[in-house]
DNA sequence: GAAAATCTACATAATTTCTTCACACACCAA
DNA sequence: TTGGTGTGTGAAGAAATTATGTAGATTTTC
């Protein structure tokens, strides 16, 4: 019986993000768009966390939290939009188990998620481990073997390695594999992708002209071979 | 049969913490977020030993303590949010047999723990010995060799060194590590934990330079090496 | 209490990584 | 084949992260 998250977001498309990353690590994923969905949301899905943003329309954060907090113990952790420490010690003080500052990258959530539920007591979802052809990628120890050599990744190369790894033949477009590396934000150049796979490729091929395991698709992304 | 103890605070991270402290030092773990559930665990577990907070919601430390000592005479640590004599004295009245201040660093109630267990007649679990490559590290001792050399560290080098040493090859960020010197608290500044890790190289590493046993890992935090 | 040891914080230097850009080349459709 | 795009690549500056030395604060020791 996997673990269920409740995200609570009015960004959907932040929310989109969260969710395939949590749902890709095995978790059960509900979400909600403001305070008043997610208190009944979290009335039905007796989450075992819960990742909520503090600014929202209808009600907010806090206000949600209060009010979940006087009949549940769920570990909570907040999305704080600015880096006001004035947010941060409210949010700790109303019982929040940790925060997250925006824009934040997707690993740094995933980490902090691990974080609260291993402190919380709850089992971790198996498969820390990936394994894709002759790849072997460890969460937990962050390292990465092709075949019996080590490689030596650095973190933005290591995120995308293991984001396409969880789906080995899906394509990713570099705007998905840009909010791998960068977090869900309004800016930033598509095509720095290609150096970070460039550069990814010059590590994990062996022959990086002729790539076998991250191959492009043209006119839309990368995609891992499965093969 | 490993001697249990109950962990009761309404604070879900410090609880977690505290547990997998203890954990770690061979004892069984039972925890409780206020009064009233404790005396429900507390009938039922039989612990023998009670980390007890005092502000907790809907049944305070004062008044479990109250109760259940009429039936039992569990040896008790008080845990007091603040540094109030009043508290201390009343609490040690009332019957605790120690009391920690919070913030408290992990090592000092573990230490406060070992002793209270032993006035109380009861033995300690055996420390363990951990071995990771040619470092040797003795917990009952606190000593450590590196190779045929025995290095002389201070209680934070220690610390920190076993907690890394009992999980060779995870990673552990910065965040993690502060908690294992400077217990659960909501500041710190992170970087005291490079200071710490370079004193430590010195006296552990060979070439404190080029690290062989203490990895950085960029951008995440360090890891002890298997080899 | 005073001295010694330790811890923490911070400034600065040293590294590593990220991003952007220019240009060459590859792919596809007409 | 032949443009028009899309992609691969190398280099360079910008940005982020880590290493290190030092000083003041705190804690421990005697």
């Amino acid at each position: 019986m996997p673990q269920t998250i409740l995200i609570v977001d009015d960004e959907k498309r932040l929310v989109s993000l969260v969710e395939s990353y949590l749902t890709q690590e095995g978790y059960r994923v509900a979400t909600a768009y403001n305070g008043k969905e997610a208190l009944v949301v979290a009335q039905k899905e007796k989450p075992d966390l819960i990742i909520l943003d503090i600014m929202m329309p209808e009600m907010n954060g806090y206000d949600f939290m209060r009010i979940h907090r006087t009949e549940h113990d769920t570990p909570i952790i907040m999305l704080t939009a600015k880096v006001e420490d004035d947010d941060k010690i409210i949010g700790l003080e109303l019982g929040a188990d940790d925060y997250v500052v925006k824009p934040f990258k997707p690993r740094e959530l995933m980490a902090r998620v691990r974080n609260v539920l291993r402190r919380a007591g709850k089992s971790e979802p198996a498969g820390k481990t990936l394994k894709v052809a002759d790849i072997v990628l460890d969460h937990d120890s962050r390292e990465v073997l092709v075949g019996e050599r080590s490689v030596d990744l650095t973190p933005s190369e290591f995120d995308l390695l293991a984001a396409i790894m969880a789906s080995p033949g899906r394509v990713f477009s570099r705007l998905d594999l840009l909010d791998v590396i960068q977090g869900v934000r309004y800016e930033g150049y598509e095509r720095t992708i290609d150096t970070h796979i460039k550069n990814l490729r010059a590590k994990v091929e062996d022959d990086p002209r002729n790539p076998r395991h991250i191959e492009t698709v043209y006119g839309v992304g990368y995609r891992l071979s499965k093969g």
